[in-house]
This record gives C-alpha cells, sequence and structure tokens, in this order.
DNA sequence: GTCTATAGGCAGATAGAC
DNA sequence: GTCTATCTGCCTATAGAC
C-alpha cells in the first residue's frame, strides 16, 4: 500500500517533476538572486544545476519561461511559509513572525537585497509576462497581512497598515543592501516590533 | 568683453565637457532608469545622443565609466537641488519639499521605480567600483536628511528619523513601481507630512 | 576629434545522434 | 529523455582612415 504513504506531493509525481527541474529552477533561484537575471547565463545555471545545457530546453522553452517557474515556486514556498504562520493562534504573532523573519534574514538581505523587492524591480524592466508575473509574491504577502490586521479589529485601516508594514521593511532592505549593514532593517525591524506590540 | 558675460559654468569649458559629452550621459541616464543597466546597449545609447557608436569610446572608455559619469552627474544634481531647498528658513520646510518631491514624481516612480534605488539595486550586483559608487547619492541624502531633523532639536534621534524617512520613501516607491499605481506614494507622504507637521 | 567598419567573444537557442 | 556540438545574432570594444 505504498500509495498511501505520506509523501510530499512533489515526490509524488516524479515523472511530471523530476529532480532536474527542481535542480533548475533552485539554481536559478539562487543565481537570479545574487547576480540578477540579466547578468546570469543558462549555461550557468546548468553548471550549478548539474544539468548540460542543452538539457535546459527540455524543460524550458526559454530563459524567460525559467524565470516565470522560479515565481511559481516562490509563490508555493510562501504560501507554505504562511500556512505555518497562521497556525498561531494570535494574529499579532503572525506579524510578529514576518518582521523576525526580516530580522533573521539581515546579513544575506545585506548582501543580496530583498529576493522578491530585487526581482520585482529587475523584472518590470524585462518584455513579455516576466513584469506582471514577478509582482504576484508582493501581492500575496499584501493580503495576507491585511487578513492579520482586520483579525486585530483594525478593519478600515487595514490595507493601509499592510502596505506601511510592508514598505517599511522593503524600504529598510533597500538601504541595508545599499550600504551592506543590516543596521536599517534592525532599527526599523524593532520599531515595527513596538508598534505591534501597542496595536 | 564676451568673457565677462553670465554663461553657465559647463557652456563656459567647452573643451573639457562638449555638448556630446553631456548628450551621452543624458541619454545613459534616461536609458540605465527606463532599461536598466545590463539590458542597454551602447549603440541605444549612442543613437538617441545622436553620436556614431565608435565615437562614444572617445569620451568613455568603458560601459562602466559611462555608469560612473552618471552617478557623478545625479550627485551634482542632487546637490544642486539640496542647495536650493537650504534657502528655506524652516527646515520642516526643506523636509516637506523632499517629500513633495516624491510626490510629485509619483507617475515616473509608477512607470520606472526610484532612479536612485534601482540603480543601487541593480549596480550592486556588476563587478568593479559600480557597486561602491552607486550608493554614494543615497548617503548623501541621508547626511541632509539627518541636519534637518538635528535642526529640528532632535539630534539623539536625527540618524534614526532620517533613515525611517528614506526607508518609507523607498519602500513606497518600490510598491509603487512593482505594482504600477502611485498610491503606495500617496499614502506614505500623507503619513510623512502629517509626522513632520507634529515635530 | 570624428566616424566607419569590423574584430572578438559570448549567450540564447537549436539540431540531431543516442 | 539525454547530451554534444554548433548556429546565429548581438554587444562591447578596437582599428585605422579622415
Amino acid at each position: 500500500m505504498s500509495w498511501l504513504t505520506n509523501i510530499s506531493p512533489l515526490e509524488a509525481m516524479p515523472a511530471k517533476t523530476p529532480d532536474k527541474r527542481r535542480r533548475l529552477v533552485n539554481a536559478a533561484t539562487k543565481l537570479f538572486y545574487q547576480q540578477g537575471f540579466s547578468r546570469t547565463t543558462l549555461a550557468h545555471i546548468a553548471t550549478v544545476a548539474d544539468v548540460p545545457l542543452g538539457n535546459v530546453y527540455y524543460y524550458f522553452k526559454s530563459k524567460e519561461a525559467l524565470g516565470l517557474a522560479l515565481v511559481e515556486q516562490r509563490l508555493a514556498d510562501d504560501r507554505a511559509r504562511r500556512a505555518r504562520w497562521d497556525r498561531l493562534p494570535d494574529p499579532k504573532d503572525r506579524l510578529v513572525a514576518f518582521v523576525q523573519m526580516t530580522l533573521d534574514n539581515r546579513r544575506r538581505l545585506a548582501r543580496s537585497g530583498c529576493p522578491i523587492g530585487s526581482l520585482c524591480t529587475e523584472l518590470h524592466k524585462e518584455d513579455g509576462p516576466l513584469p506582471a508575473q514577478a509582482s504576484r509574491p508582493f501581492a500575496e504577502w499584501l493580503s495576507w497581512l491585511e487578513q492579520q490586521f482586520r483579525a486585530l479589529g483594525h478593519g478600515g485601516e487595514a490595507p493601509g497598515n499592510a502596505a506601511h508594514m510592508l514598505a517599511v521593511l522593503q524600504g529598510a532592505t533597500v538601504l541595508t543592501h545599499s550600504f551592506g549593514t543590516p543596521k536599517y532593517i534592525e532599527n526599523e525591524a524593532r520599531q515595527l516590533m513596538d508598534w505591534i506590540g501597542g496595536l
């Protein structure tokens, strides 16, 4: 009865999402984040993923298609993370978890910026469907943040509060990345924590 | 006595900064901003500046050198703008002018993002001296904002307040650009105006 | 100082054998 | 499904006449 064992959906469909495809998306995620979309070559991605260059095109018909797959992966990962946080009984704790995630990642953010924000900024200068797709992760985070503020009884101000929280962290990340120091994230995160505590 | 006529310093030294050089920097500024550094070709810049491609290399030894010149131009323009605002007697009015500038530019910012922020984000993924130079415009704005808060008697909190104001506007600009709507800048600018009024 | 022509190299994408 | 070899085109940069 192996078909009843509790395995992850992705492992359950090896034919549709084989290991190579996953490795390519993972390598692309890492390299696009560290070097940017334009500067990253498919040859480099293939090397990191340990897949021959020509084989990349069996899984993705173009570099753009790989970019789109990367956005989908990001959406799935973020949804999983939010689902975990949704188990916290107090919406305040969910907001704290969000700010804390940024704080925990501050060194990485100082090195390479926000993976969603910098992807958005860069892909919005590309042609085709990439610009529109790139902002979807932001849209879903905004919507989730709104939910938390609404659950706290701040219905009318929920959209504004959600946007403010995301904007502050994005801006702090831009400065932290520009100057290569985590201090902007640390200062803004502390203020946001106080704000959440006082809601 | 034509040497006494009141002409601009740049027109006064045609040998050192001829028109073609200026046109190239202006075209590069515009195209790097709209399309990004990597995606913009020297051929396109040359066309927009109405300069033959081969002639570009008489003024700039490489694409990177053109990028560095662009940063210098940005620094000069920003200093001139701050010098004008420094004539306002009340530091609050100077801070208001800064926020108002962002608000006035919101449509352009929705289309292409912050010219300093997106340049920083993209150039920090390049090699060579560009990453370090790209953040200088931010550094000078931060320093100027700090001065204004100090002039208002908020000495100890001046660095934090300056960073917060810049971070909020940067973050609002990232969201405004990502979603193509000025509303995030409008909301955050309004709150910053209230904050300045109550200082 | 100016401009044409082109070198040189690299990156995205494809062909086609296995 | 996999992989090697390669095509095609573009982009930075240079050569060299004027």
